[in-house]
DNA sequence: GTAGGGTTAG
């Protein structure tokens, strides 16, 4: 990288604690030093349990009144995530004389904990008691700052820091970077970063991951670089952070030239770095490059499997989706919220309401889904993959069930109801659904309106169709788009209004795209109306000249009014221009799984019985009168 | 005795 060589780095081990530590016995007698150093051992190993014994053994044996052992149980307590006992340890009635350790330790605590609201409360409160804070308590209360969106503070933290002549210190100014790029105060965040008189790796990876996450990848990247310049090696940390940007840029290029480097670095053993890595492929729609990264990795966490579902589904693969998803459940490894929102879609994609029915059950079994125990946001997603999947199933009951039944929604949640009843007929449906939105003071999107356009296509409501059209811009602030004049035009021409629909091609602000002139070759064929239908071939045809199915539908259009030259005109520069036809396909999926039809397919085990079946159908159709169009 | 950086879904 940059034509230099970069010496191997050797990271050193987690610290490996002997193993009497791990064999404490209350029955024993040890000194305080000996239990602060295995609370610490505790700590690190997050064991819970063996921690307790301790804190039971200080509290017998008169130890706890030490604070450097509250300190340690306040740190203990808080590595396991159990800020409640770090808390009651913390306001313990015999330890009254809080100290700045004891603050520092439970305010990293919540601050780790993701409880950034309370760790600044126990800011203020030391403050309010006059306990000087210092170098370590800032770098949480920093943090906690952005997290709590609390800007005014850091700024008054700042000038508190060259009171206490705290503003060299490099963890510190980490943590300044940190917060003052969250809040895009970004002449704040080079000051600091300037004027630090010692700049380790930890500080520059806070200035590139602090630009990535804001949007600024070629600030990132320029930092990257002038890093390695003043002769840093990235770390692993630097590594995910440029692997992230190259995922969201796309850029397949630089991120192999990363992939390189970690594995010389030998960073790939790392599951933060592959997952990195696997995403970087996915987004760059690598499958089988992100899959290679996924299969070799000695530790798979909940990150990965996610992502490598997140990479089979962002591809199209829907089957890949299922069938990693399967793999993670033979694994024994327990889906989170973040794997159901990724596989829902993949049932929703294949229609297949068995496997979403499944996967709705097993989150119902598994307690996860439900409203009271998410975030909105998280619980919100969730069941709009919930209500999607239904709702393009064909299940519209269950969707709806599933709506009337939350408190949370989203304007995707009122989309999802209204495209879903559309998709199926349900004109009214969709209709009232708007409305009902609109008394709910949901602002409606350009989505609502596609949903609600192509309800009035497939329900035959032209008038209703048209009135939204010309009032969607005045009346709810959303200006027409191509698809919505797309959604109009298939419409007229369902409902047999072919002039008008080509009237509004012309008019229309855009130029119409294929899908358009495609819903009026289809109309004219069914209405036999082959000047027109040749005009929108010619422009179909002009714009993808590729796709057998515009050929098709004007060979058919020659070949309902009886101009069989022209038929077989068609069929030749077809041939002529290489363009195949795709055998129809279709599926349906049973009890046990998904079955494939395609056209004249006899391979299915059963294809006797089925035959026999579709021609007795066909039989029931005839006597009622139906004829079948070519 | 206490402290800083990273990854996933939409």
């Amino acid at each position: 990288m940059n034509g230099r060589t970069i010496l191997r780095v050797v990271f050193p081990k987690p610290q490996q604690h002997s193993h009497w530590f791990l064999c404490f016995s209350t029955s024993a007698s040890y000194n305080i030093g000996t239990c602060i150093a295995t609370l610490q051992s505790y700590a690190h190993n997050t064991n819970l349990s063996k921690g307790k014994e301790i804190h039971s053994y200080l509290l017998k044996n008169a130890f706890f009144a030490s604070p450097p052992a509250i300190t340690s149980l306040i740190s203990m307590y808080s590595k396991c995530t159990h800020m409640d006992y770090a808390l009651k340890v913390f306001n313990f009635p015999t330890h009254l004389d809080k100290n700045v350790f004891a603050y520092n330790a439970i305010i990293a605590g919540f601050v780790a904990n993701g409880l950034s609201q309370h760790g600044f409360a126990l800011y203020r409160q030391m403050r309010h008691l006059g306990i000087l804070p210092d170098k370590f308590t800032f770098p949480c209360v920093i943090r906690a700052c952005g997290d709590a969106v609390e800007n005014f503070e850091v700024k008054k933290i700042h000038g508190l820091l060259f009171k206490l002549g705290l503003e060299f210190d490099v963890f510190v100014g980490s943590a300044l970077v940190n917060t003052y790029l969250k809040f895009a105060m970004l002449v704040e965040a080079h000051e600091v970063f300037e004027e630090l008189p010692v700049r380790d790796v930890v500080l520059w990876n806070s200035m590139v991951t602090g630009y990535a996450q804001i949007g600024k990848f070629e600030e990132a990247l320029r930092v990257f670089r002038r890093m390695g310049e003043n002769g840093l090696v990235p770390s692993r940390y630097t590594a995910t952070g440029v692997l992230s940007i190259f995922s969201v840029i796309r850029d397949f290029d630089n991120g192999c030239a990363v992939h390189g480097f970690v594995t010389k670095m030998g960073y790939d053993s790392s599951t933060v770095v592959s997952n990195a890595l696997i995403d970087m492929y996915g987004k760059c729609k690598c499958v089988s490059d992100a899959l290679s990264v996924f299969d070799i990795m000695n530790e798979k966490d909940i990150f990965s499997w996610n992502s490598i579902i997140a990479v089979h589904e962002h591809c199209g693969d829907h089957y890949g989706t299922l069938r990693i998803f399967d793999r993670m459940l033979g694994n024994g490894v327990q889906p989170d919220l973040v794997t159901v929102t990724a596989v829902l879609p993949a049932c929703t994609h294949l229609a297949a309401l068995m496997h979403g029915r499944e996967i709705h059950g097993y989150m119902v079994v598994n307690g996860f889904g439900k409203e009271e125990s998410n975030s909105d946001f998280d619980y919100v997603l969730l069941n709009n993959a919930l209500m999607d999947m239904y709702a393009k199933c064909g299940n519209m009951r269950d969707a709806r069930m599933l709506f009337d039944n939350t408190r949370e929604k989203d304007v995707a949640s009122w989309n999802i109801m209204i495209t879903g009843y559309g998709m199926h007929g349900y004109g009214d449906e969709a209709l009232d659904m708007f409305s009902r939105m609109c008394k709910a003071h949901m602002t409606p999107n350009e989505i609502s309106f596609v949903g609600l356009l192509s309800a009035c296509s497939h329900a035959g409501m032209v008038k209703e169709g048209l009135e939204f059209l010309s009032e969607m811009e005045s009346k709810y602030g959303v200006s027409p788009s191509i698809e919505h004049y797309t959604c109009v035009i298939d419409m007229l021409c369902r409902a047999g209004q072919l002039m008008e629909a080509y009237d509004l091609v012309q008019i229309m602000p855009f130029k119409a795209d294929p899908v358009g002139w495609r819903s009026l070759l289809a109309a004219c064929r069914l209405h036999k109306d082959t000047d027109l239908a040749e005009i929108a071939a010619r422009k179909v045809i002009e714009l993808e000249p590729g796709h057998c199915g515009n050929y098709v539908l004007m060979s058919n259009v020659y070949g309902v009014v009886g101009r069989y030259e022209e038929v077989s005109e068609v069929r030749h520069t077809m041939k002529q221009q290489n363009v195949k036809k795709r055998p129809g396909c279709s599926w349906i999926e049973l009890m046990n799984g998904v079955h494939v039809f395609i056209t004249g397919d006899r391979n299915h085990p059963q294809t006797d019985f089925i035959y026999a079946g579709l021609n007795s159908l066909t039989a029931v159709l005839q006597e009622d009168g139906y004829v079948p169009s070519i």
